[in-house]
RNA sequence: CGGGGCGUAGCGCAGCCUGGUUAGCGCGCCUGCCUUGGGAGCAGGAGGUCGGAGGUUCGAAUCCUCUCGCCCCGACCA
């Protein structure tokens, strides 16, 4: 592509409404440009850009078996009463209705449309198992659109749905996607990491999310230094607690007053927080629950959401509580609570510790659970700290940041079940399929790539995300002998395959310098006056590497460097 | 939805507090000259319902009310 011909309006200062890098450098490079809030247009780059990543996902999603489809972003509202989300998605479901006031909404996603299709069409086990994909754009109205494509209210994204015969299929299908997946992220060519997640609102029994590394994420992420066990934080778990053994001391009463911080009633006592258990009221769908952690770890609000079943779950008022127990905050205990009673498993292991007392100003030392309060539950309620070790091999973790680009799911029947798809056994008994469902954020993939790639100066491009792999820049225009040598170097880069932006424009050097560094294509090809007497062509990668080639032949050098640097993103 | 902020040329901003005659600056854009290895220089030029509506006033970008849009901080998710 000729420069001069491309709609690439690059900007050179920040836009103010950018805050991320992706988000500013997108603008600034002239991929996108802002309709209205959370809903952008690609620009030619862009969207070279996207095609790079859609191609590879659709290549390696036919490897593993999966059939491209397209599905209708609008859809109508009965599908969604029949799977019982019409009610449950809230107003992230952009809901209309059209002039015969049928009620629709905006595809967010497709599980109800995949299934209303499969069960019309699909009755025998000799169909399955069934895996169906498509690439398209999907809308949700989320509350606080930002940071550019990382989140958009439109957005493209592959969205992928199995069907199998039973669980077992099931399983192998959720395995084949799992590695699909790997190698999808490899060959995009990010750093990136596979953690065990929470299924969420979706439902199902088991999920992985795929996170590309980078420190401006906004998950964050557990990782075994050890093994190869990741997971994000909200379902991330230490190892289990031993109990050690104490001699049990006598419960005691002591007047704290006015101590309801943790500190407070630790320096108060002469006590650290380990020694002591906070108790905290949540609200989980209007229910109140008392949860029991110790004193310097916090609760996860995930997994106590999953252990009550609860949709919604938060950390009571001052008022709530005191209306729900009759305690004032901050002197709230286990003992003879008339909440229901859950204990983070770390609690269950210490002995003699110290809790609220129940009433105002008091606290209670030398409280032991089993003997002074029994909880109702017993689980791993808590986030983890830098101080829990590997449930796999027990070495340390290390958190860092994450990117969410993929998220996969085995979703069980819950859909299948309440939109009746069935077919017939081998015995001809009516069965429900077994679903998963697979997505990949195809526009955040080229966010993220950029949030993990740039530097002061742009973009920096890997190989197989970029538009165009190859920048020429004819810094000599007016030179015949060197135009004519930058044309046939072009011409010749594109007969070889090479995706080659030409920049042929009548620039100043320092522009075409500046703007080459924005787009952050790998390599940087250079022809100025300097090449009718040295006959040679500058490369420079984006990286930071530069050598020069004869004019002869490079063509080939650079075609094998670039199919080199391919092969390597794809070898197992 | 709660809290904070911003809407003035394609982009970045000043002017507003303390109302006043033709609304400014930088970048970008157009023309010419000149220049050509890291966002040059000179000269000329185009481009604005000051987000919108209503009000106060002799007079509103400026003050008041309402409204729309956008951005940032918290609860969702690819």
């Amino acid at each position: 592509m000729r420069y001069s011909e491309l709609l690439l309006p690059t900007l050179k200062e920040n836009p103010a409404e950018a805050e991320v890098v992706s988000h500013r450098l997108l603008l600034r490079a002239g991929f996108i440009r802002k309709l209205t809030s959370g809903v952008y247009s690609y620009l030619p780059l862009g969207l070279a850009a996207i095609r790079r990543v859609e191609n590879i996902v659709r290549e390696e999603m036919n490897r593993a078996g999966a059939q491209e489809l397209l599905l209708p972003m609008v859809q109508p509202a009965e599908l969604w009463r029949e799977s019982g989300r019409w009610a449950k998605y809230g107003p992230e479901l952009l809901r209309f209705s059209d002039r015969h006031q049928r009620e629709s909404c905006l595809g967010p996603t497709h599980e109800e449309v995949i299934t209303d299709l499969v069960r019309m069409n699909v009755h025998s086990y000799r169909d399955l198992p069934l895996n169906l994909y498509q690439v398209q754009t999907k809308f949700r109205d989320e509350i606080r659109p930002r940071f550019g494509l990382m989140r958009g209210r439109e957005f493209i994204m592959k969205d992928g749905y199995s069907f199998d015969a039973d669980e077992a299929g099931a399983e192998i299908t959720y395995k084949k996607m799992y590695d699909a997946y790997q190698r999808i992220f490899k060959r995009c060519g990010l750093k990136f990491r596979a953690v065990e997640a929470d299924t969420g609102s979706i439902g199902g029994s088991f999920s992985h999310e795929f996170m590309v590394l980078a420190d401006t994420g906004e998950d964050t992420i557990v990782a075994c230094r050890g093994c190869d066990y990741a997971a994000n934080l909200e379902k991330a778990a230490g190892t289990e607690p031993e109990k050690d053994d104490v001699a049990l001391l006598e419960l005691e009463k002591v007047a704290t007053p006015g101590k309801k911080k943790v500190d407070d009633v630790c320096s108060f006592l002469g006590i650290t927080p380990e020694n002591l258990v906070k108790t905290m009221i949540y609200i989980a769908d209007d229910a109140p629950v008392a949860v029991l952690v110790r004193g310097d770890h916090e609760v996860q609000e995930v997994k106590l959401a999953n252990l009550t079943g609860a949709v919604d779950v938060r950390l009571a008022t001052d008022d709530e509580i005191n209306a729900h127990t009759g305690v004032p905050a901050g002197f709230l205990g286990p003992v003879d609570l008339n909440v229901p009673l859950y204990a983070d498993r770390e609690v269950m292991a210490m002995a003699n510790f110290v809790v609220g007392g129940g009433a105002a100003d008091i606290h209670l030392k030398n409280v032991n659970p089993g003997r002074d309060f029994t909880p109702e539950a017993v689980a791993d309620l808590r986030t983890v700290t830098v101080a829990d070790r590997c449930p796999r091999c027990g070495a340390e973790f290390d958190f860092v940041r994450g990117i969410e680009v993929g998220h996969i799911f085995k979703l069980g029947t819950s859909y299948s079940d309440a939109m009746k798809a069935r077919f017939l056994d081998r015995d001809g008994r009516e069965q429900v399929f077994v679903m998963g469902c697979y997505g990949i954020g195809v526009s955040r993939i080229v966010a993220a790539a950029i949030e993990q790639n740039h530097d002061d100066d742009g973009m920096i491009f890997p190989l197989p995300l970029a538009p165009f792999k190859v920048a020429l820049l004819n810094l000599a225009l007016k030179d015949e002998e060197v135009t004519a040598a930058c044309e046939k170097l072009y011409d010749d880069l594109e007969a070889a395959g090479i995706e080659v932006l030409y920049d042929d424009r009548n620039e100043r050097p320092g522009i075409k310098f500046k703007d080459a560094d924005l787009i952050g294509l790998p390599y940087r090809l250079v022809l100025g006056k300097k090449f009718p007497e040295s006959g040679g062509i500058e490369v420079r990668t984006r990286r930071g590497e530069s050598f020069s080639l004869p004019y002869d032949g490079a063509v080939k050098i650079i075609a094998e460097r670039i199919a080199g640097e391919l092969a390597a993103t794809m070898a197992d």
